[in-house]
DNA sequence: TGATTTTTTCATTTTTTTTTGAAATGATTG
DNA sequence: CAATCATTTCAAAAAAAAATGAAAAAATCA
């Protein structure tokens, strides 16, 4: 992308720009992620050119301080690389655009760990139930399976999800 | 549950409740949730009687708006059901525990409607190319292309998990 | 119907999350 | 290696989300 066409540029694509930022904030906010961090990657989805932080905040009237956090998220989700530019010092950004890795990262990252954490809860759950009579340890026996079988339902289903995303 | 035995019960079953609710509270907060809706349904989930929603606001320590509010939410899930406690005036509260259909309304109401939307936004994207050059718009084109197998992707899938939850 | 109880609503307060930007750290260049 | 530029960190500010509870509305009873 030259400079004599630069500003013209922008003028076409502006409104593309916007609804693309849109799309991707309500997008990460689904997932939990903050609105910059849905801002960062609309902008960078439908950039031909990969951009430095310092454009980024300006574009997007962000902070460098949010800029730098929300492409460290980006980066760890590997929704985003950093591509070098000759004769330039800045790092420049890219989107990576294989929606299928960005979840299958998501779901490892954000989803897994935690329904780990919850069949160490459950467990913790299964030894509460020595006191009870034999009638409330048959209810809470029942419930404690059903528990189980989500957690080991979510385990198996989710991962599976990302693969199916043949994009 | 009779009166003799409450305060017994409550004492064998303490622990459960608490890391019920610490279970669900984390679930919920997944999808996106508020804490109390967590709890409330926690704290259902190992309840064999029918609550009111004076005793939940009791048991969980939480104010009548946040009970109100959450059980509706939890209403609109299907997540609870009321049940009819033969000469109580109030309303008794019964979790449902079928989780399958619980993530299927949770899909169908609140991700579904994104990805609608999702779709009438890159109607609008497209509508922005017409004054690029070649070049650009085969940039352009592809990756809207990538949106739109998405969203579809996302239509068909998530519904179709929820349907493979057997539990 | 009118009195009483229960539930919902919503303006206000509290809590949590996100953003900001100045200072610290790290990287690159001459 | 000193100087400059780029990036990260983090305490404080701003914004957003959730909880509270009094008042309004709805439901139930006698």
């Amino acid at each position: 992308m030259n400079v004599e066409t630069e500003i013209d540029e922008f003028k076409n694509t502006d409104q593309l720009i916007t609804e693309s930022i849109d799309f991707f904030v309500r997008m990460m906010s689904i997932m939990g992620l903050p609105r910059s961090v849905g801002e960062i990657y609309g902008l960078l989805y439908f950039s031909p050119d990969a951009l430095s932080m310092e454009e980024i905040c300006t574009k997007l009237g962000i902070s460098i301080g949010s800029a730098s956090q929300g492409l460290r998220t980006l980066r760890n989700l590997k929704a985003v690389k950093s591509s070098y530019v000759p004769g330039k010092r800045k790092d420049h950004f890219l989107a990576e655009t294989e929606f299928r890795r960005l979840f299958s990262n998501f779901i490892k990252d954000e989803i897994l760990p935690h329904l780990e954490s919850a069949s160490q809860r459950i467990k913790s759950i299964e030894e509460n139930t020595s006191k009870c009579t034999d009638d409330e340890k048959k209810f809470y026996e029942i419930r404690i399976e059903k528990l189980k079988r989500l957690t080991k339902a979510g385990k198996r289903l989710l991962p599976a999800l990302a693969g199916l995303l043949k994009l």
